[in-house]
This record gives C-alpha cells, structure tokens and sequence, in this order.
RNA sequence: GCCGAUGUAGCUCAGUGGCAGAGCAACGGUUUCGUAAACCGUAGGUCGUGAGUUCAAAUCUCACCAUCGGCUCCA
C-alpha cells in the first residue's frame, strides 16, 4: 500500500501554506475544537485546507446534519473571541501514539503509524490539541470570516473498501466582503445551473420512466444539439476528417478483444444475452463472446473500419470521426444534469497514422481544439498530462521503449503549442499517454472538455498495419481524440457558460416577432415568412397578451432579438429592433435586420448585434 | 455503489396526525394595448412508489425509486 502518502502530504504540504490557506486550515482546527465539545467522542481524521474554505473528516455517534451548524459556529466563535493561542511542539513518536490511542483517534494513530519520522508535529489551541504539521495562524482570535456549507460522505482515504467518513465543508475568508462575494458567485452559478435553465428554456427532460442518466431533448434543446453538431462535423471536414456510423451495438467478443471488457467492464451495460442456454456444442464463454453490448466506446469499432480494407502509407492519416450515441453504466450516485450520463453522444475520431507524423497531427489537433472552443468563447485552457507509471505493469503493458518514445514526443508537441501543463504520473489510460485540456468558462470555472489520447497498445493488439513505401507491413499509431467531449454534456457547460443567453447562431429561436395588437398579425407572419426564407429561426408570439408581456416573456427566454410590430413599421417594412441586453435598437428596416442578423448568425458571431458606426449606411 | 439531505399541481413552494393549498403557467371569456407581468373565471394532485402503525397518515415507521450535495470511478 503506498495510500499513507496521500495522508503525510495533507500534513506536510500545510508547510507550504499561504496566508488564506493557513487561516483556512485553523479554521479546520477551530471546527474540531467545537466538534469535540459538541459531540464528545469524536474521532479525526484529516483537515485541510482548500480551494474556497477548509473540510474535516470526522466519524461521530450520530450523522452530523445542516441543522447542527449553526450550534457548531456559534462554538466556533466563542473559541475565535477568546483568542487561544495556536501552540506548537514536538513529540516524540511513541507519545503521541500513546495519547492519541488512550484518547480514542484511530485515524490519527494511522497516521502517526505510516509518517517515518521519530518526532511528530502538535498543535494546541484552548482545549484542542491535534497531530499538526501546521502552521497556523498565531491565535483562533485571527480567524477570518467563515461559514459551514454541507456536509458529505468521503471514504477514509478515499478508498471505497475503508469506512465512510462525515465530511464537513466550510468557506473561509480573510475580509467580510470577500466571504459576500464568494457566496454571490455561489448564488449566480445557482441561477446558471444548465438543469435548472434546460427546464426554463424548454431544452431537455428527464423521465424516471425512460431511466435515470438518459437526457430527452425537447425541439429546441435538439436544435442546440444539432447546431453544435454540424458545425463540429464542417470544422473537422476541412481539418481532413471523415465521418463514420457503426451503429450503436457490438458482440461482446469485440470488447473483449480491445481489453475494454477487461478494464471497464463494471461501467457497461448488462450484456444482452439470446435466452436459450448453451448447447452441447458450445462453452458459456461462447454464449458471452457472442451476446451484445450497448457500444461504450468507438475505438472498436473504428478499428474493424480500419482492418476491413488494405492502407497504404500514402493514404494517411486516416481520421475516422463519428457522432454515434454510446452508453455507459455509471454508477447511480455519480449522474448528474448533462455533464454526467448514461447515454452520451461523443464527437469522437480515431486517427490512423505513421508514426513519423504523430507531431504534425498533434499541432492540427491542437489548432482545431482552439478554433472549435475559440467560437464559443472558451479561451483560457489548462492542460494536463497524464503519463503511465511504467513501474506498474499490471495496468500499462507493452514495449517499454514504446511508452517512452511516446512520452517524449507528446510532451515535445505539448511544449510546441505554447500550453501551459502539468503532469500527473500514472493516469494514463491503460493503452497510452493523454492530454486533457481544460477550459475556463464566464464564471471563470474549470471544465474538463478535449481530450487528445495516443494509443500504443491496440494497434499491436488488434494487428493493425500500413503497407510502407519500402513494400512491407508497418504498424500505425492511433489518436483518440474528442473536442466538445460529449454533445451532452458540452451542451450543459455551455448552457453555463453563457447563462442560456446562446449566440445568435446558436439560440434554438433567433428572433420573436411581437405584433402590438390583433391587427399587426398578418405584418408579423409577412415578416417571418421572410425570415425563414433566409433561414433565420423565428416566431410571431400572437397571443392575446399586451406586448409587455410579450418583450417580457421572450427576454426571459433569453431570445436575442425582439421584432415589435405595430402601424408605423407595417406601413414602412420595418421592425423596431429590441436586443435580450434590454438595449432598444429602434426602427430598423426589415430587409436591413435581416441583412444583418444573417451575417451575424453565418459568421457565428459572439456579438448581438454591430454598433451603430460600423452598421449604420 | 457508499454517506447525508430532499421528493406535495407543468414550475416555485406552503401545509408536521383530523376536509390537499397559494402564486405563476394552462384553458375559457373580456381587453387590442408601443418595449420586462391587463382583468375575470375554469380546470388541474392515487402528496415519488409499496407496505406497516393508527379510529384517522402528505405528516409517524420500514423498504424501494428518483433527485441534490459529496466520496469513488471515468475508455
């Protein structure tokens, strides 16, 4: 086991604290103290610091519960007005065993137990006293402003086999306004939550009838969708790529020949099994290898796409890309909205190559990730690495030299892109290296989206080969490869992204035609028949309501442009422009907002709408 | 899957052992209005599902399902 790390880096990375973090992590201390009192015979186990606050792991008598925060900061404050002094020392190994066993803390004895040095560190403050490697801050009475926010189950070092532990969250913060802010921008991602916008703006549903994790896309959710879709499949063409289908089932024998039934197994649908026994003639494993699987993953398949026909050098790369929906049996806890399904739509490729032009491709790949997210505005990325741990052979097999040569190679083309990345030892997949690339969205949250995976294992594994120009069978290299991800799921990010305030080009419907009164109805449908002749999405809201209602029901749809109609404009062709900013363009000529709604729209533009000085005539 | 919370009308929510409620949406009518909510009326619910306790269950108990927050995993 070599888990125990994990544990003495909690404990030695406090060295490295900043100021915040330090502050944080008494916090922790400060919520243990009050913990002790208030549940007397509680166990510790870890207390870090984090991104926004502090967390403890704990096990108490009975579940710790929202309603028990309110006793438990009021504790907290007590401790923080009386200003305890943070008291540090050292001990010598065997003593604090010893106290840390007569006070009940096996976690703590388990820690002690796996750190090699001979003395530990200890922290007091008031009636608290913690095994520490700090620092702290000097007294409780420095304590910032702080608040519990949840409560959680974590596995005693995250390990799903030891027991589950109360986590118990809190924010902390240096100023008071800093605490408000942070919990605004909780309050504004609330109100962004894809699941709760996809609702509003009628885009997508669930049903516990078709099945947890399997999204239903309503007309306009779908529009977004295919939208998506198509501009992803016209990028990737003019980068070179073809598209594929190879359906949505495959015999399980195919999995287990890619070693996908192997490592992923638990995370595939039930197999669909004929219902009749085996016969004489035939083993069980026969029936199995010969039973279906929802598809999980393309690689397979594009693989069989790959060795049904001779290749020349010549002809590659050959970049197979396919929008086939593939389903995957996650765990029931862990689905979520869109961004965690059971059926999801990749836009996945698997390019076939030699091996001498793995870092060509690689520098396209990176280009057509930056155009695809370029157009929705995702422009700040963070790469990472993730490399095999060679050491362990049960997941990476293979030629050695053939990882490294791959290592080197993807991070000489990482280092070429400008990127900046950080590595991750062994979290490679198991059949080669990967680059995943994170992006940034409005509110300034990370997103894992494209992902760029070399594969060294099922080329040698499925016998794939290239006639060269010396005459011979070579082996070829493939990338994996997805962009958005998953159709699903980039969906949802995007949804947040942009608070369901979509592009032009992208908003299920572009414009929403509001006649003032009965009498401008036969203007608006006249008007629309113009719009979707140029293929500008719209509608005539015709409804008996005032046109307040009516401005205020399409803005909350978030529809970019608003059309008013009354006499002047049905006199003159013209529409009065309002934009979803709130902003009133005013009078604009029919032909003129349809110039430039379209040009907008064609261009996906990210703008509404061109400023006067560059629109005006 | 595990820990905790939640589940009442399409949506947001009130109702904590004694007749199932509100606002918005929907539907019908009236109104025909110039840039974020006109007015009146009607209809809508096996209170997540199933079992149990009770004279009586939305309310208490148990199981299951789903959702949310985490943990774990992610081809």
């Amino acid at each position: 086991m070599s888990m125990p790390e994990d544990v003495a880096q909690e404990i030695n990375a406090s060295v490295n604290y900043t100021p915040v973090q330090r502050m944080r992590h008494s916090t922790a201390h400060v919520m243990a103290e009050a913990l002790q009192e208030l549940f007397p015979g509680i166990k510790f186990a870890i207390g870090p610091a984090i991104d926004d606050g502090f967390y403890y792991d704990v096990e108490a008598s009975r579940p710790i519960t929202p309603e028990d925060f309110p006793a438990i900061e009021a504790r907290m404050q007590e401790s923080i007005t009386k200003k305890h002094p943070f008291k540090q020392s050292k001990w010598d190994r065997n003593k604090a065993l010893n106290y840390f066993k007569e006070h009940n803390q096996p976690y703590k004895v388990e820690i002690i137990e796996n750190l090699a040095d001979q003395e530990v560190g200890i922290y007091e403050q008031g009636p608290f006293l913690d095994l520490c490697r700090g620092p702290h801050v000097n007294n409780t009475g420095e304590i910032g402003p702080f608040k519990l926010m949840r409560v959680a189950g974590a596995y005693w070092r995250g390990d799903e086999h030891r027991p589950m532990l109360q986590r118990i969250y809190g924010t902390a913060w240096q100023k008071k306004e800093e605490l408000e802010t942070y919990l605004w921008q909780l309050e504004e991602a609330k109100k962004r939550d894809h699941r709760k916008i996809g609702r509003e703006l009628s885009l997508f549903t669930f049903s516990e009838d078709v099945g947890p994790g399997l999204p239903l896309f309503l007309p306009r959710g779908e529009m977004i969708r295919r939208l998506m879709e198509t501009y992803m499949r016209e990028t990737q063409e003019r980068y070179g790529y073809s598209h594929v289908w190879t359906g949505n089932i495959a015999r399980v024998r195919l999995y287990k020949q890619s070693k996908h039934w192997e490592h992923y197994r638990d995370a595939m649908f039930p197999k669909m099994q004929e219902e009749r026994d085996a016969d004489e003639n035939e083993s069980l494993e026969s029936l199995e290898d010969n039973s279906f699987e929802l598809k999980p993953m393309n690689c397979p398949s594009h693989i069989t796409l790959y060795k049904s026909q001779r290749h020349s050098y010549r002809e590659l790369p050959i970049r197979y890309a396919e929008f086939a929906t593939l389903h995957r049996f996650e765990k029931k806890g862990e689905l979520s909205g869109l961004t965690r399904v059971r059926s999801l739509t990749q836009d996945d490729s698997h390019i076939f190559l030699r091996p001498d032009q793995v870092m060509d491709e690689f520098k396209d790949l990176v280009n057509l990730i930056r155009e695809i997210l370029g157009a929705y505005g995702l422009t700040d990325y963070r790469v990472r690495l993730s490399l095999p741990d060679l050491n362990d052979h049960e997941k990476y097999h293979g030629d050695v030299a053939l990882w490294e040569q791959a290592v080197t190679d993807l991070k000489a083309a990482l280092d070429a892109t400008g990127f900046n990345y950080e590595s991750a030892e062994g979290e490679a997949a198991f059949y080669g290296p990967k680059m995943d690339l994170m992006a940034k969205d409005a509110l300034g949250r990370e997103w894992q989206l494209s992902t760029i995976q070399m594969d060294l294992f099922q080329p040698r594994n499925f016998e794939l080969e290239y006639i060269g120009e010396d005459g011979a069978a070579h082996r070829p290299v493939i990338i994996h490869r997805a962009i958005m991800g998953s159709t699903e799921r980039f969906m949802g990010v995007l949804i947040e992204h942009f608070a369901g305030a979509f592009p032009v080009w992208l908003s299920p419907v572009q414009a929403m035609i509001i006649p003032i009164t009965d009498r401008h109805i036969d203007y608006a449908m006249r008007a629309q028949k113009q719009l979707q002749k140029v293929g500008i999405r719209s509608e005539v809201d015709s409804r008996s309501e005032r046109m307040n209602a009516k401005v205020r029901d399409a803005q909350l749809q978030k529809i970019p442009y608003m059309l008013v109609v009354g006499d002047k404009e049905a006199e003159n062709e013209s529409v009065s422009l309002r934009l979803r900013t709130n902003e009133n363009v005013g009078a604009v000529p029919l032909a003129k907002f349809i110039e430039q709604a379209l040009q907008i729209s064609s261009s996906r533009s990210l703008n509404l709408w061109l400023k006067e000085e560059n629109a005006a005539q």
